[in-house]
DNA sequence: ATGGTCGTGGGACGA
């Protein structure tokens, strides 16, 4: 089963490079994130056509996430429990049903600039519910994942220019830390647990020919419970995605899990 | 310190 993670930066801009990387990647789970759009004006019926089962979570203008199954999706849930004021659409749950059953978490963690201030606040109080929700996964001892747009560079060795990155709220001791105590409840980085080294990234900025420069930052990620981690087989970013015609700023990352 | 580029929606704001 192969499954990927792709911030498409606005359904309605990317309907077309969305459609092109699905006909070639051909996932059987893709979990979008900022699909920048109400659930109403989803292109549902364009992806239902492809052979894909369409949940979303939207809002006007920002955020957003959904989920493209090629399986049967079951149990669908939206929005990441603990604060009730929270309305911000950015976690959607669904189980795929394949040979095995696989709880499937798509995310849209907070930007969290500028640090410090609220936005910040809001970024760290909301990784501290995401280890809630992470620990509650764990205590069922079946595969499951979270994948998404975390916002997070987890090490030096993820960013081209880890010291521009200093203060901002994507590399922050406090932000890594959090990311750190998740991972270490248990779960694995799918992508470090296949490839090891500097150099492999999923974001280049619009801005100042980043993607020329390759000065890109890795902070989509496919973290799995131990259950989940025994399935992988392979781990890939689909960086090609980047240079065709009105890319995201984000491209795919995608595993292959027996399942 | 500033400005550089996108998407949404039709003006800023978020990233």
């Amino acid at each position: 089963m192969k499954i990927a993670t792709f911030n498409i930066n606005g359904i309605k801009a990317r309907i077309q490079a969305l459609s092109d990387w699905i006909d070639e990647a051909n996932p059987d789970v893709a979990l979008l994130q900022e699909i920048k759009s109400v659930d109403e004006a989803f292109p549902r019926e364009h992806f239902e056509d492809k052979g894909y089962a369409v949940e979303t979570h939207g809002q006007k203008s920002f955020n957003g996430v959904a989920i493209l199954s090629r399986l049967p999706l079951e149990d669908v849930t939206r929005g990441l429990p603990g604060d009730d004021t929270d309305h911000q659409a950015r976690w959607i749950e669904a189980t795929v049903v394949g040979e095995k059953a696989i709880r499937i978490c798509g995310l849209y963690l907070p930007n969290g600039n500028p640090a410090p201030g609220p936005k910040y606040d809001y970024k760290l109080a909301w990784m501290d519910r995401l280890k809630i929700r992470a620990q509650t996964l764990l205590k069922a001892e079946e595969p499951a994942l979270m994948a998404g747009d975390y916002n997070v560079i987890p090490q030096a060795e993820d960013a081209a220019r880890p010291e521009a990155w200093e203060t901002d709220a994507l590399y922050r001791p406090e932000t890594r830390n959090a990311f750190r105590r998740l991972t270490n409840l248990g779960f694995t980085d799918a992508f470090r647990a296949r490839i090891q080294g500097p150099g492999h990234y999923s974001f280049w900025d619009y801005q100042r020919n980043a993607r020329d420069r390759n000065d890109g930052i890795r902070i989509d990620h496919l973290l799995l419970t131990p259950q989940a981690a025994d399935l992988l087989t392979a781990c890939g970013i689909d960086s090609a995605t980047r240079d065709r015609e009105k890319p995201s700023d984000h491209v795919p990352v995608w595993i292959e899990l027996d399942a």
